[in-house]
DNA sequence: TTGTATGCGTTATCAA
DNA sequence: TTGATAACGCATACAA
């Protein structure tokens, strides 16, 4: 261990760049099974039994069980992980693939995923597709490389077709997507409810008194966007609402899952030089309700005093923005976990050459209200 | 944290969970080397050689080449990562360790790690260790048993010793650290500038014609709070601007990465309970610089007009958030490729049993000017 | 210019 | 109760 050098000889205290040379350690020694069994006295295939504690184990006398694993400690053996695939097929392992990890949604989709595989002393091999198909495809050939045991996709919009995955059923490889679904039951998915989340948004509005509503859609792209509006006209037509579609309207197409922000300005300072009136704002999602609460500040309205705003997914801005936003929360870590218990699931199955049950799971959204949403009453309304 | 999948029976059509039976396929056919090499008529030594196009592969006839790898995409080859790894001993695989994944600042480096990774063809294997040392222990052990060619740790404060890395040392495993650096010349660094960042916010305060300042500082576990400080400090001589110490408030200690929001909020309601007269807040990071402007919002005070407010990261939200933050953006994604660049270098360097240099980097951070700074004059400032 | 043989570290099947 | 031995898929030294 080397003394904190401090080398540095005229440049102004710690700003810049520091350098050290590393002379390399006495090659890695590597301590594999055969040492193992050599400084307990034992053969290879016994350290392996024990070691593994495999059915044979059974068998083996509490001494020798003892002596090996003394010796695996004091050694510091740890078992190579790819010559053990080699002959036992497992990788232990899990494809991650986000098609775009910019986007606030994945974070804690990921903590669900990578926590749950932990637990299951998986391991998760990332990748990113940047939204590019190429990509993706290119990432999927890795992971099939590396015999991933399972693949778990994330996205917001479904840009795969199924025969991409054609290579992964071929091999019995479970496949599980989050936020979207392939047709067909070829694979597993885990989705919100956005059907019930958008009514859970409307009904809140509309509980608080709120009558002329306006909405911004999401692009039709989306997956989510269609069963979210499907929600909201079913609720408003169980109460004899009538959506007026002048104020409907949609966000543009776009593969940047930023967009919203911009998208939700754009379109509520449209909006408002259409002086159309109104006392509340379905956004499509949060950062799209973020920027209508933009445009709506920057016009001179107050929110939620003059204006009240819903958003959806409840990233985790939105607890933090001025104001904060009532919202519609998906339960992303919760499906980050049931992803992986699918997918596990279907690993076992194989493992034990069983056939398995792909499913298609929705989780409840919960409506979550915070500062940017109030009665009607207190709003200067109808002006 | 998994809830039991409950399979809602009779929910209306396509609500709750949806299962179908999956037959298995034909077992997966994996084509190996020999089976090209079958194939095509080669012996699988030449088939290696080509595929690989190793050295010797100058020697093989053209036409022997055309031959292989024509079978070799017929019949839809794939080579065998683990088998792979056995002979050569190369994984190409890296470990990122993520202290909290939970944190922001994490999502723009992951994104520029795993860009650099692919890009040279590595992939990534995922660990977060939850802020837990035996978490982050036993993920190092999965890593090292995967034996990832390289090590990537992702925090912001230190809570690893040396020895914890020292499997890693020894065996030549090049480590890199983002956001933190160990004592000693053993693991290679990437961090901003911090104190070039410091500096940059009170600069900008200053010029603005700020003279009452307030700030939070950050928790003194976290290894940015005091070179953010000493730049806050040298900027204030060097114009002999004093720190009014009545204005200096810091953080409680914390490991949630989202505690800065309550802590900037509470920090500022208390400061403005004492009835001090400050006309701009520079904050620690983003999450407290919004909290702070909660604060102000909530007692009346408009940001900027009534004070200014900085912030520190240019996280996700600051460009979002009403007002949007003046903020001191770290190059995160940069810092990412960095590392990954560090780390490769020590890779190469490794196998050619080279000696290399490890590189402590800073990058430099960049003032961001949004909305909720401006000029004094504009504030009503000595009231 | 190409083929043969060997071994990487494990595990599984047999035999002892 | 334990030990030989073979095989997993690939890459290389050496032979041809």
């Amino acid at each position: 261990m080397s003394p904190p050098l401090q080398s540095e000889p005229t440049l102004p205290d710690d700003a810049g760049h520091r350098e050290a040379s590393v002379k390399r350690a006495s090659k890695g020694i590597t301590v594999t099974m055969r040492d193992v069994a050599k400084a307990s006295g034992f053969s290879p295939a016994t350290v392996s039994i024990v070691l593994n504690n495999a059915p044979l184990a059974q068998y083996i006398a509490p001494a020798t069980k003892k002596r090996i694993e003394e010796a695996a400690r004091k050694l510091g053996y740890r078992p190579n992980a790819m010559a053990r695939f080699l002959r036992s097929k497992r990788t232990h392992s899990v494809g991650v693939m986000l098609i775009d990890i910019t986007d606030p949604f994945c974070t804690p989709i990921l903590r669900g995923i990578e926590n749950s595989l932990y637990q299951a002393s998986y391991v998760p091999i990332l990748a990113d597709a940047h939204n590019q198909k190429n990509r993706f495809e290119r990432a999927l050939e890795m992971l099939l490389e590396r015999h991933v045991e399972a693949l778990i996709v994330v996205a917001n919009w479904s840009f795969v077709d199924i025969h991409l995955l054609a290579d992964f059923n071929k091999r019995n490889i479970p496949v599980t997507t989050i936020g979207w679904d392939l047709p067909g039951d070829t694979t597993s998915s885990v989705m919100v409810d956005n059907e019930a989340g958008g009514r859970l948004a409307l009904e809140h509005l509309y509980k608080l008194g709120h009558r002329k509503i306006a909405f911004i859609r999401g692009p039709k792209m989306l997956i989510d966007s269609v069963p979210r509006w499907k929600g909201i006209q079913k609720f408003a037509n169980s109460v004899n609402y009538e959506i007026d579609q002048n104020l409907v309207m949609q966000l543009p197409e776009s593969l940047d899952p930023n967009s919203g922000f911009d998208g939700g300005f754009r379109l509520t300072e449209e909006l408002l030089q259409k002086r159309k009136k109104f006392t509340a704002l379905m956004a499509f999602d949060d950062l799209t309700a973020l920027g209508a609460i933009r445009a709506l500040t920057k016009a001179g309205l107050k929110v939620p005093e003059h204006c009240s705003v819903a958003g959806f997914d409840d990233v985790a801005l939105s607890a933090m923005s001025a104001p904060s936003l009532t919202t519609v929360r998906q339960p992303l870590e919760t499906m980050g976990n049931l992803a992986v218990n699918a997918v596990l699931e279907g690993i076992n199955a194989s493992q034990e050459k069983r056939d398995w049950t792909i499913s298609h799971q929705k989780t409840s959204p919960e409506l979550v209200i915070r500062e940017s949403t109030r009665a009607v009453s207190l709003s200067s309304s109808d002006d």
